[in-house]
DNA sequence: TTGTAAGCGTTATCAC
DNA sequence: GTGATAACGCTTACAA
């Protein structure tokens, strides 16, 4: 391994200045630097991360943690993520907190040893344990749900959404509009969605109608079931995840019925599984690659290392596809 | 910042023997011990990574390296690798190379001056600029592509599995089954494939009829429309992703043939993809997850911290779904 | 069984 | 403009 005295060496300079050179400060001759320029590059020398983190007490890493890693929605936030860290030459640590964050102590500890710059926390809330196991030098914030205003978080309006959902599904003219909810423990998430429901259904005069799964595909099939006992006439499904809404299409297309002439489903998070249906998911779409890319911008910013202020509440936005269509009665 | 000097001073002792303690080394009293650790509780000490990887030229850093972060096929064996790194005390760190291992080299240096316990690339090869780039204490292995005998990998047999595919859509009693590619300029993984399923259908005295895609989705309709121009009674597909396999089903189904009543489809990888559509995909499949663990087992047995050999071929298998049946003429 | 001290590779403070 | 030198927090000979 080459060091900064090696470099030191052969550009017959002391270690002082080359550090100097590496890290863009003032103080050297343009004559000094091409010298210790041209000995970097023929030594190949790559200042060590591990002493200068520990010199400095800052590490170019940026924790993320998901409850489960090979989820859609997760894996295209932290594909937002990778990106935006590499840009700003920042590396990405990867860690699964499991369902109810069960190891995220257990990571956060780990990425303070690290001297992580900042963690985000993806479909999960942040804690005042996760906050105080974290110590108070790293940013954190969650991404995918919105806290509220306790600890910094990036999503979109969840209620909002749901809302405009339900909206736009009743301006198609469905009347009877069952939802299929997620996990109703996720409140923050969940419950907020539900209420989006339920309003644009009572603003029509309509009678809501909700069951819920667990947003994974599985779940759905049974909760439809339960929908349709409680209203055979249903012409339109809104549920809370692309992968249960695919459920739904599949399963629908499996009892016989036609999607979308003879019953919507309308989905939400517009990850690829909603592509992967016939007919496609019409889904709500939240900006998942950019609020990965936004949420390192805001961990930066916090050390004031990059620009403008980064909004907390990202636009959603519906997406048509073949699985909704107007009901005439 | 609680230190080992802290700890030590709190505890009575020296750094050193803090650092035994610590360790779990030899050369202490009981006595000593309990003090040690009392004060450890006390002042919630957690030992510096950085200031350790400094000093022993190690850290607990597992790199992983995907062509595309957010593909099913990479999450699922990266959900192996987190949580075997887990399990051995190892963090992952994570990193997008682009499709053509562009980004690589960038990465595998940051992760040499990261002192990186060792590499795992998924879905592409060990070049010899990357085995040079990231030094040559730091094992490097490629995951789920089968690299000659140069470097090493981990991954199922492609040709066998490509072959037996074939060879169990034979068996129902298909005789134009037709292969849908992926990127040809995949040799290790595409053009291996492709020699089983054109091995398979030759002993049966059958022509092989292939097209290309790229894996994706949206490359399957088009390159499903040229094997249907070349011969229009197919009554199977082969195709070589599940992606592409899940847009075959759905494909076929917009153009009114029924699947597997007309066509048969046969997927490939196992992937979540493949529960997503209906019919669901029969499919070959290979062990991801356990791919992923097995790739971190063998990376820490290159450092003898962990037990026997680990294969480096895996087991795929054929998983019977909906989209397949019996052709009778 | 325990402590002292050197050193890992860097940066930062101070002289010159 | 440049160079000594002292940390950063830890491990590890070596001494005691």
């Amino acid at each position: 391994m080459t060091t900064i005295r090696d470099v030191a060496r052969v550009a017959g300079v002391s270690p002082a200045t080359v550090s100097r050179v590496v890290n863009g400060l003032v103080g050297y001759s343009t004559e000094t630097q091409q010298r210790v320029e041209a000995a970097i590059a023929t030594l190949n020398y790559e200042p060590d991360t591990l002493a200068r983190g520990l010199k400095t007490k800052q590490t170019a890493v940026i924790g993320v943690l998901a409850p489960v890693v090979s989820d859609a929605l997760a894996s295209e936030i932290m594909s937002g993520v990778e990106a935006a860290a590499r840009l700003h030459g920042y590396s990405v640590m990867l860690g699964r907190t499991g369902p109810s964050s069960t190891y995220a102590s257990s990571y956060l500890r780990t990425l303070r040893t690290y001297r992580a710059a900042g963690v985000i926390l993806i479909s999960a809330a942040v804690t005042p344990e996760m906050r105080r196991v974290l110590g108070s030098n790293v940013p954190l914030m969650s991404v995918a749900i919105r806290d509220g205003h306790r600890f910094p978080s990036l999503a979109i309006d969840d209620e909002a959404a749901a809302y405009d959902g339900t909206r736009h599904l009743i301006a198609q003219g469905h009347r009877r509009i069952g939802l299929l909810a997620g996990d109703p423990a996720s409140v923050l998430v969940n419950t907020v969605r539900t209420r989006g429901y339920v309003r644009a259904m009572a603003e029509a005069k309509l009678t809501p109608l909700v069951e819920s799964g667990n947003s994974l595909y599985d779940s759905a099939p049974p909760a439809l079931g339960r929908l349709l006992a409680r209203d055979a006439e249903l012409t339109a499904v809104f549920a809370l995840s692309d992968e249960m809404g695919a459920a739904v299409v599949n399963e629908l297309q499996r009892m016989g019925r036609r999607v979308p002439d003879d019953i919507s489903v309308l989905g939400f998070d517009n990850t690829r599984t909603s592509l992967h249906v016939y007919p496609a998911l019409s889904t709500i779409a939240q900006p998942l690659e950019r609020m990965g890319e936004l949420a390192v911008e805001r961990l930066l910013a916090s050390e004031s290392l990059s620009g403008g202020p980064v909004p907390r509440i990202l636009p959603h936005r519906l997406i048509e596809r073949g699985s909704t269509a107007r009901f005439i009665e």
